[in-house]
DNA sequence: TTGACGGGGCTAACGCTGTTAGCTACTCTG
DNA sequence: CAGAGTAGCTAACAGCGTTAGCCCCGTCAA
């Protein structure tokens, strides 16, 4: 029979080889960006809370550019690790539990939440392998490609939303989420079945 | 029993009114938008456009937030025409019909769109009572108001990863769209057989 | 010991952005 | 005909990312 939940998955990617200076001013970076948002994050102010000026920054980084696309790798990075491990507990709920870890990291970070899906995504630039293992386990949860894409956008739609407060007011996000965690575990229990049936 | 499908919505909200001239300045703004992108529209290429100079803008429109606050009342305007247009037409699959009228509008102007929804969305600003109606199909499409946001939720996020050529190569975003569709139909059905149920 | 060299800082400056102040014409109204 | 409002203008400012060019200092080879 087809696995549903497929074979633990590869290795997270080697991170982009760095400077020890140039990984420092990113980690500032990000401190930055969640202190004072997207907006506050600018050259000279990223300069003054490392105490140099904001030229001395491009012998570290290329330009904004790269500093961004330092962030959006960190970012990535992490929010795989936690999604890979809610995934990797084998809970007898995996939508359900994924979901309340995709949406936590995202509460908890949402300056870069922002950054990372804001557009003009470096898809290019990325460390190869990067972005499919960190959207791998919407894949485990649900054993089924498109489905899993689904499932993400999903997740990424409504985090979206709960960000700018798009839902109108006296609606419950919990209960949403719940909606779309039913919605999506109930097309993967159905997939499950046909599978076992055609496998008959 | 209840109703799955409720009563046609209410009517569209009057929009802000504006200067003849202001509506000109945001109907001008939205075509270099469109032609050259979020960057590209800037306060002096949209003067030149107009042939005349920046500040004098400023007499038409307070500011860059108010031109696109402007903007984005007259996507969500012309979004709500079309979407409850789609939903209204009383198909064998509304939820389909509505996903499917949701993607074409989104890749017809994916810069506005982006503009509609690239944070710092001006919500208090806006004409009271249009973003609850431009919401509407989707509450109208599935007959429970946390289904619905789920189903918005999820057409919003496939749409960004759509633009964001998020899904990995050779992927297949008809069929992550119609995923999501099957799901939510599901649930919708589910729901209005659990209703009958109560009924009963 | 001296010399070359690279790493990592600096100042000055450029072109771009949104925006304000203050001036000037034209047109409509009383 | 006077006054007010409308709609343009130039000059300018602060902040943005970024570049050019300089300099100091530690390391390493001759």
């Amino acid at each position: 029979m087809t696995a549903v939940v497929p074979a633990p998955s590869a290795p997270r990617p080697a991170p982009r080889p760095r400077t020890e200076r140039a990984r420092q001013v990113i980690a500032t970076a990000r401190v930055v960006l969640e202190a004072e948002g997207i907006d506050g994050l600018t050259m000279r102010r990223l300069a003054d809370e490392l105490g140099i000026r904001a030229p001395s920054l491009y012998k570290h980084v290329s330009g904004k550019p790269d500093l961004e696309l330092g962030l959006v790798e960190l970012a990535m990075e992490e929010s795989g690790d936690t999604l890979h491990r809610a995934v990797a507990r084998g809970s007898a709920d995996p939508v359900g539990a994924l979901l309340t870890a995709y949406r936590s990291m995202g509460l908890t970070h949402p300056n870069l939440y922002r950054l990372l899906t804001g557009g003009g995504f470096p898809r290019d630039e990325l460390v190869p392998g990067l972005e499919e293992w960190a959207g791998e386990p919407f894949y485990l949860a649900v054993g089924e490609p498109f489905l899993a894409q689904a499932l993400w956008s999903f997740a990424h739609g409504t985090m979206i939303l709960e960000f700018d407060h798009r839902f109108l007011g006296g609606s419950n996000l919990d209960r949403t989420w719940r909606a779309g965690a039913d919605a999506f575990t109930a097309a993967r229990t159905a997939l499950a079945a046909k599978a076992v049936d055609g496998d008959r």
